[in-house]
DNA sequence: CTTGACTCGGACAACTGTTGTCCGAATAGA
DNA sequence: TCTATTCGGACAACAGTTGTCCGAGTCAAG
C-alpha cells in the first residue's frame, strides 16, 4: 500500500506551473526540486497523457497547464500519475475451493468488496474537493513573500 | 498504489473463524479458499502479531478470534496485514533545491501533506465503521443457507 | 511419563511493480 | 536551411510483494 512518490512531484510542478505564465522546461523543474531530471520527465509525460498539461517543443518550450488552477483537482493529478484503478482488487475467492458459491448467486457484490469500494470512493471524493488553486492560496499565505518572489525570478532566468 | 492481496484472505478468514467456535488450522482455511497454504500462514502470522487472533499449538490446534466479531473492525485487519503507515509519504521537497525554504519556516505542514492526510483519515474512518459482525450479517443474508451449513460441516470434519 | 505427530513461527527464494536512466524524433527559432 | 533545444517512449536497476520451506514448540493420546 504505497502511493507513487511521483505524485508529490507532480503536484509541486502544477503549483509552480500555475505561478509562471511562460512554459517551463522539465530540467528547470527538476533542478528546482532537486530530483532526478529523467524521472520527473516521466511523470510529466503522464500528466501530458492525462491532458492536464500541454507540452511545447523546441526552443523556449516547456510545459503549461491546460486549464485554470481552480479547475484542476488533486484527484486529477493523483489519478494521472498513480493510476485510476482502486487499491483493492477482489479475486473472487468465494467462487473457488470446495465450498464455492455458484456463479449465478454472485450477482450482488459481496460486503467486503462493497466496504472497500465505499472507502475508496470517500477517499477520492476528499481529494476531489481540493484544487490546485486552494494549494496555491495556502502556499501564498504560509511562505515568506521574498522566497516566492525569488523563486519566480529564478524560474524566469 | 496497490493494497496487499492478503487483506482479502484475512477478512475471509476472520469471517470463517467467527462462525466456527473451535480452532481452525491454517491448512483447512487454505483448502477452503483454494489459496497457497504457506502464504496464508504468513497473513495469519500478521494477524496474530496484531493481537486479532490467538494461535493454539499442538494437536487440535488452530486459530481463534480473541474478541467478539462486533469488536473487530475492517480497519484492524487492513492495518494488521497491509501496515499502518499512510500511502502518501512526504519527502520534504520544499527543503531542497536552490529555492529551499528554511527549516524554521516549515513548522506548519504544507497544504499538500494536509490534503493527503485528510483523505487518508476519512478512508480509515470509513473502514473503521464496518465490523466483522456486519460482514457476517450481510453474508448470512445474501448466501443460500444450505451452502453456509455445508461449509460449517466441512470445517468440522 | 513417553511418545508421537501435529501446530505455528520465522527465515529463505521468485516474481511483479516501481524507480531511475538513456537516446532518438520532432520542433521553434535564428 | 540549419542548429540547438525540447519532449516522448523504449531500456535497465531496485524494492516490495508474493510464494515457499523447514525447524522449534506444544498438546493429546497411549
Ligand atoms: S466474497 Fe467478496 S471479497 Fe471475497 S472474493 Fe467474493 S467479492 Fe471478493
Ligand atoms: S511542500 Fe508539502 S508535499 Fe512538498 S515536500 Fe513539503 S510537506 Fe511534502
Amino acid at each position: 500500500m504505497k502511493m507513487s512518490g511521483g505524485v508529490e512531484w507532480g503536484l509541486h510542478c502544477c503549483v509552480v506551473l500555475s505561478g509562471a505564465g511562460a512554459p517551463v522546461t522539465a530540467a528547470k523543474l527538476a533542478e528546482l526540486h532537486d530530483v532526478s531530471q529523467s524521472y520527473l520527465a516521466k511523470q510529466l509525460q503522464l500528466l501530458s497523457r492525462a491532458g492536464l498539461v500541454r507540452s511545447t517543443l523546441g526552443q523556449s518550450g516547456g510545459y503549461v497547464l491546460t486549464r485554470a488552477a481552480n479547475e484542476i483537482t488533486v484527484l486529477d493529478v493523483v489519478e494521472a500519475i498513480d493510476g485510476v484503478e482502486p487499491a483493492f482488487r477482489c479475486t473472487e475467492v468465494r467462487q473457488r475451493g470446495p465450498m464455492a458459491v455458484p456463479a449465478e448467486r454472485c450477482d450482488t457484490p459481496c460486503p467486503i468488496a462493497r466496504t472497500m469500494d465505499s472507502a475508496d470512493r470517500v477517499w477520492r471524493e476528499s481529494l476531489r474537493r481540493v484544487t490546485i488553486a486552494d494549494l496555491i492560496a495556502d502556499v501564498n499565505r504560509t511562505t515568506p513573500p521574498e522566497i516566492l518572489a525569488g523563486a519566480r525570478e529564478w524560474l524566469r532566468a
